[in-house]
RNA sequence: GUCCCGUUCGUCUAGAGGCCUAGGACACCUCCCUUUCACGGAGGCGACACGGGUUCGAAUCCCGUACGGGACGCCA
């Protein structure tokens, strides 16, 4: 049997950041096993349905570096399939038509959550001799079984067991003709061949109303794997609230999908002592048997940590095509230059950019409050110093320059090598932090360096 | 309210009865490196929710309590 697995979100905005665990979990388990990912939109909510959702969900996948197998699918194209098998579930007597109006159904909602009553729909039509009111459309409600109870094996969770009388004559058809939920994915998942259900854990109790379906139908079920759910840095649901819950904001915020896919991978699942693991180790290890079965906090640290260290490893070119956006001004050829050193202390791509930038402004530079303070008549004197033993300097290279700066720290500053550079690293990056700047005036070049000493040395008007 | 699921350092987790004086990672602290801030390196702090069983022996099995999460729609 060859796997196939399901990727069905329901496009009601951008994707969330569990979405994609989920994807991530399903596009691995399947790649595995040399299956398939189908991409289906549960898209039967017409009131909610946006395209733009639809394309923010296409999107996000694309980001996070995973895909799918065949077209995408949408649920709401094959409502016609849906409604036949309600109606042959019907004539099988396995549903039945119920005639209650909302408000009939809240009154037994509100009185059977009086009573304490596990369920709260009186299966009234169920066996009903009753003439049926000629004015009032009906839905097809499903026949549940009323007593005994029902076990679904579970990867993550084990076997859970739930009572019948748990379970509602859930309706299968709306009055409208159109499918509800429950009943689109099973006929979905069984129409394509889906044999395993990997998803939140928030659809546990869904199986059992699921099951129903499959039951009814003769048809084989998948196997399931229910996910925890990933819960924000308070132990709360993760929303908005936290900074952010969608993958398109961690994209904006800088992080690299592969360290989103390791972070998310390891979120709930683990190999071992193993923290850093690639995509080929990943489809190499993966597995249902090693989801935790507790929720996850989301943890920023343990993110940045990942991110800092893809950020590493990453290809310099593309860094420098992922910081553009970031950068208020270009100097491709001197931030390629620093590229290998400025990679190594950035934990996002913003921050990679933002300590780039520097390398690409133009006199006069804009400072820091810190900077400022740096360049007090001390710093002055010694700007001005460094700035004639540059000038003279022949072999404009980072060891060069560093020589030339100890001389010089040696001659003024009793051997304090800070003493000339923090003035040199305020004059050049308008910051008190930077990269090396020894490495820096190298790929500044003489001029620039130059250029930048002078406008804030004592001869400048500034 | 009813039902389902869960509970190991602050956080993510390893652990499937003796290998556990409970391991790793992140965070935090200290030191080293050092022109700043980082990176990197070396150490350190720090947990089996609680109470009962079962067993020669329990983080691991059972029961209860507490706490947390989830589900109870003509939403998905």
């Amino acid at each position: 049997m060859s796997v196939v697995t399901r990727f069905p979100p329901s496009p009601t905005g951008l994707m969330h950041i569990g979405t994609a665990r989920t994807l991530l979990y399903n596009w691995l388990f399947a790649r595995k096993h040399g299956g398939k990912v189908v991409f289906r939109i549960e898209d039967t909510d017409r009131e909610r349905y946006d395209p733009a959702h639809v394309q923010a969900l296409i999107n996000g996948v694309k980001w996070i570096g995973l895909d799918y197998d065949g077209e995408i699918f949408s649920q709401y194209e094959n409502r016609t399939r849906h409604a036949e098998v309600a109606q042959e579930l019907l004539k099988a007597g396995k549903a039945y038509y119920c005639y209650c109006s909302p408000d009939e159904l809240d009154a037994m909602r509100e009185n059977a959550k009086a009573e304490g009553k596990p369920t709260f729909y009186d299966r009234r039509w169920r066996d009903s001799k009753e003439t049926p009111p000629a004015d009032v459309k009906p839905v097809i409600r499903i026949k549940a079984p009323i007593d005994g109870a029902t076990t679904v094996p579970d990867h993550v969770q084990g076997d859970v067991t739930v009572n019948n009388e748990q379970l509602d004559d859930m309706i299968i058809l709306r009055s409208d003709g159109t499918p509800v939920y429950m009943l689109a994915v099973v006929v979905d998942d069984h129409d394509m061949g889906v044999t395993h259900v990997i998803r939140g854990d928030d659809h546990l109790n869904n199986t059992f109303r699921q099951n129903l379906i499959y039951d009814a139908m003769g048809w084989k079920k998948p196997e399931y794997a229910h996910l925890p759910l990933i819960l924000g840095p308070d132990g709360s649901k993760m929303s908005k609230r936290h900074g952010a819950a969608s993958v398109e904001e961690y994209r904006d915020m800088g992080y690299l999908p592969e360290a989103m896919r390791n972070y998310l991978l390891r979120l709930g699942w683990s190999h071992g002592d193993d923290e850093i693991i690639s995509d080929a180790q990943a489809l190499e290890w993966f597995n249902l048997e090693h989801v935790v079965r507790s929720p996850a906090r989301w943890d920023f640290d343990k993110l940045n940590h990942l991110n800092a260290h893809y950020i590493k490893l990453a290809d310099d070119q593309r860094l420098l095509e992922l910081i553009a956006p970031f950068l208020p001004a270009k100097n491709d050829a001197r931030i390629l230059a620093m590229m290998q050193e400025l990679k190594s202390r950035a934990v996002t791509l913003i921050q990679l950019a933002d300590e780039a930038a520097f390398l690409a402004k133009s006199v006069p530079l804009d400072f820091t409050p810190e900077a400022e303070k740096l360049l007090d008549a001390d710093a002055k004197v010694a700007i001005k110093a460094a700035t004639d033993k540059i000038l003279a300097l022949q072999d404009f290279t980072a060891p060069a320059i560093e020589q030339t700066c100890r001389d010089l720290a040696k001659d003024i500053a009793g051997g304090k090598l800070g003493k000339v550079m923090m003035p040199l690293r305020a004059a050049l990056t308008g910051r008190d932090k930077s990269p090396s700047l020894f490495h820096a005036m190298e790929i500044l070049g003489k001029e620039e360096t130059i250029k930048r000493l002078k406008a804030v040395g004592p001869d400048a008007s500034r």
